[in-house]
RNA sequence: GCGCCCAUCGUCUAUCGGUUAGGACACCAGGUUUUCAUCCUGGUAAGCCGGGUUCGACUCCCGGUGGGCGUGCCA
């Protein structure tokens, strides 16, 4: 037999992490297996379920490449098919109607063996419950419509599903499910129950401890392919050293043997890193994208920037990026005049004793050169070193300063050759009347 | 309360009775004849506690502690 997974999240919000890693599970179990990935909208809670949350759900998966092989089942749309197996269960002494609780109206109860109940669990192992802890448990409500675990029982039947891969917080359900599949006369699906997600204090993972929906990565824009390999790392370890892997890769190698069964935090610094292997890998073009776009979300590009002049910069952050949040702020400095000052770095370079007299120098140098290229730039800068017979250091740090505000940036010469003459030099003349006379310590 | 589950560096993890307990991120130090980043080298850092079983336990068993999940006419 094919084998048969599906992701069934409930439209009722945005797509959380640990959602979105067992749905990754599900599709590398898939892929691995050559079989089918399947997409199940659980909609049947009508007060919470909304149209922007089941597009949500469409995106995030489309956005992280987790293609489905047959168009989404909705599960309102399977009503018809929960009322049979209800009636079925009825007519079998499975089911029986009564009341319960001070709602009045009459539900309809699905009656428990009587039996334990075992299973094997690809991840957690056996798990057993006593007959005595399963109790009889509502499967349609007094208004008529069926509870989540008919109706995902009922689907699951109908959509042949073969593996039921799924949080952890579904384990106590899978007892009453293997009783709803066995009184149907239907074959009971396996199961593995991933982890977690949690937050440094052990709670589930959520909102408040960062970026917690797929949506928020996304917006924060880190790459799919970098969330993908990282989620998919949260739990499964395929052994070895590598952890930086194509999906193909992930595939081939992907087993429930390997999937631990103890919570995982998401470590941000970590994922980060992984982002940047990511964007290194990136094509020049593809970077140059989602550069802009982090620039101009963030309000640190000035409409009307040249085009060339923009890509050049790109190109020269491409492989010290990180993550483009933190883009905006290593950048600004050369696309407007008001940059910020790093006033720590202020102090320590331009406050220095001889700075000021050496930036001045070498302003004057810069601005005899023909050619303001990177080449140049650096013999003037390494001439003057010599002539004043200080460190190359010691003239470096300060033009950095002076030109962008930051102690941290491109190589020096190239930095200074895409800013151009015209801002070099303006800049080091501001730099000069603002801190020139600020020297301190001697 | 009851039921179920979990427990190796700060974090993600390897180990499946005998290892100097390995790797990755982060961190620290040095190098890559300018900073930062990249890259390279080196370093700090771990088996929750207590009992067993065994010639020998991180590994198996029991108990404790801590944490998580469940205990809905939510999904």
């Amino acid at each position: 037999m094919s084998i048969r997974v599906r992701f069934a999240p409930s439209p009722t919000g945005q797509v959380h992490i640990g959602n979105i890693r067992a749905a990754i599970f599900n599709w590398l179990f898939a892929r691995h297996h050559g079989g089918e990935f399947l997409l199940r909208i659980e909609d049947t809670d009508r007060e919470r379920s909304t149209a922007e949350a089941v597009q949500g759900v469409l995106d995030a998966l489309a956005w992280l490449g987790l293609n489905y092989d047959a168009p989404p089942v909705y599960q309102t749309a399977q009503l018809p098919r929960h009322q049979e197996a209800v009636e079925q269960l009825l007519r079998a002494g499975h089911a029986y109607r009564g009341s319960k609780g001070d709602e009045g109206g009459e539900v309809t109860f699905f009656r428990m063996p009587g039996t334990d109940i075992t299973f094997e669990d690809s991840v957690k192992g056996t798990m057993s419950k006593k007959a005595e802890d399963l109790k009889d448990f509502v499967i349609v409500r007094s208004n008529g419509t069926p509870v989540f675990h008919l109706a995902n029982v009922v689907d699951d039947v109908t959509m042949g599903i073969t593996h039921v891969i799924r949080g952890d917080d579904h384990v106590e359900n899978t007892f009453r499910h293997i009783a709803l599949f066995r009184a149907l006369g239907v074959p009971v699906p396996a199961y593995a129950h991933l982890p977690m997600i949690v937050n440094a204090q052990g709670k589930p993972y959520s909102k408040r401890d960062g970026a917690a929906f797929v949506g928020d990565f996304r917006a924060k824009g880190f790459l799919p392919e970098a969330l993908f390999n990282f989620l998919a790392l949260l739990g499964w370890s395929p052994g070895g050293d590598k952890e930086i892997m194509t999906r193909r890769e992930m595939i081939d190698l992907f087993e429930f043997k390997q999937v631990k069964s103890s919570p995982a935090q998401m470590d941000m610094r970590k994922f980060e890193w992984m982002n940047g292997e990511y964007i290194r890998l990136l094509p020049e073009e593809d970077f140059r994208r989602q550069f802009r776009q982090a620039l101009e979300s963030a309000g640190a590009l000035p409409s009307g920037t040249d085009e060339l002049y923009f890509n050049r910069v790109a190109t020269l952050m491409h492989s010290r990026t990180r993550s483009f949040p933190e883009s905006p702020a290593l950048v600004a400095f050369f696309f407007r005049e008001d940059f910020a000052w790093d006033e720590k770095v202020v102090k320590k370079r331009l406050h220095k004793p001889g700075a000021a007299a050496l930036l001045a120098a070498m302003r004057e140098r810069f601005s005899g050169l023909d050619c303001f290229t990177a080449d140049p730039l650096e013999k003037a800068l390494h001439a003057l070193a010599a002539d004043k017979g200080v460190e190359i250091g010691e003239i470096i740090h300060p033009v950095r300063v002076a030109v962008s505000g930051l102690g941290v940036g491109p190589g020096l010469f190239e930095m200074l050759e895409v800013l151009g003459r015209d801002r070099v030099l303006s800049r080091l003349a501001t730099a000069l009347a603002l801190h020139g006379g600020n020297e301190s310590g001697a």
